[in-house]
DNA sequence: GATCACATGTAATAAGTTACATGATTGC
DNA sequence: GCAATCATGTAACTTATTACATGTGATC
């Protein structure tokens, strides 16, 4: 048992999911392939974490759908108490940003410009889910329920915004720098 | 030559290094143990991308110390304009806020708390390390001078305190709002 | 006497990615 | 016809972590 795998069972919390579905969803929160997800939904399956049933689908493949046993929910909670692994970030672009001086000002300006439209994507995206969590949710949260379903997705889309916010002023503040001194329109 | 590789490059456009003190530096940007940097300089000497000199210390153990080569240099300048790869974060933590209804209310306190203070102690140490670099580059970057040595450490500081404040303006939030419901001292 | 910081390395294991493999349906 | 989405799985490989290994000097 290995952080995604418990994470796949905080997924299941909110109801049965085929092992498709765990792997599109838990992608904002912990980038995982199914090559990855497969076997230790397998293995949890063979520990009495999870069960499935087999559901058949006209036009689409047949789908196991997961959810939770009740030892999976007690490993759920045993787990939520131990100690938090500190987070992982690993970013090519800040490894590209610590040698901008190698750089050409124009490849500095794309790298700042792509961003920027990956964090727009993102942000967009972020607000999306949170029109689809609906305003009864949004009540619950303002309310401090954490017991509603949604509670923690509302939240963590919340947190999502924020961090790719502060990412693309920052963005925006660099491109704003490297413009006060247009060395790559003159060429070097 | 993998993305840790060309990080160590970077590092390396700063000036001579050795392998423990490039592992130290690289971790606020690219988590990596000695385990796996020290492998990489070996071959990367190997290959001709960087040299060393063994430096014999008293009171301390002897060290190698590592600088770009012309083709080390080349290696990076190529690297550079590559499509650059998505970031990858995985926060254990998330996986239980997303859970968080299945949370004790006072465990999920505990946890934000302790976020709050690992975010503090982080953008104090960032702030030092602003603090390092001196008003000689303040002025350079605020002018826009990128190829200024310290320009890349400078932005990359200033980002690294904007993501912290931002998730610890979240956990302040949630923090909050878990307040309005004082489920945790009432018992469950 | 124990632990920490410095300093380098290897070996074993775990975690994660890419590629291989299959197969239906829908849209371009 | 070709790619994309749905759906599951395995094999091969790369990347990252933990453990093993050694040794000094400083601090507690």
């Amino acid at each position: 048992m290995n952080t995604l795998s418990y994470g796949l069972l905080a997924l299941l919390t909110r109801g049965p999911r085929s092992g498709y579905e765990l792997m599109q969803h838990i992608q904002p929160i912990w980038q995982a392939k199914h090559s990855q997800i497969y076997p230790l939904l397998a293995l949890m399956e063979k520990r009495g974490f999870v069960q499935y049933v087999p559901v058949a689908q006209k036009d689409k493949p047949d789908k196991k759908v997961y959810s939770l046993t009740d030892e999976g929910i007690a490993a759920l909670r045993e787990w939520v108490p131990e100690p938090t692994g500190d987070p992982v970030k690993r970013d090519e672009m800040l490894l590209k940003v610590y040698c901008i001086g190698f750089i050409e000002p124009a490849q500095a300006r794309q790298l700042f410009e792509e961003r920027m439209r990956m964090y727009q994507c993102k942000i967009e995206k972020y607000h999306r889910m949170l029109d689809d969590l609906g305003s009864e949710t949004v009540q619950a949260v303002e309310a401090g329920r954490m017991e509603h379903p949604g509670f923690g997705s509302y939240i963590l889309l919340k947190r999502a915004i924020g961090q790719a916010e502060s990412d693309l002023d920052w963005c925006r503040w660099v491109v704003g720098l490297l413009q006060l001194n247009p060395t790559g329109s003159v060429g070097n």
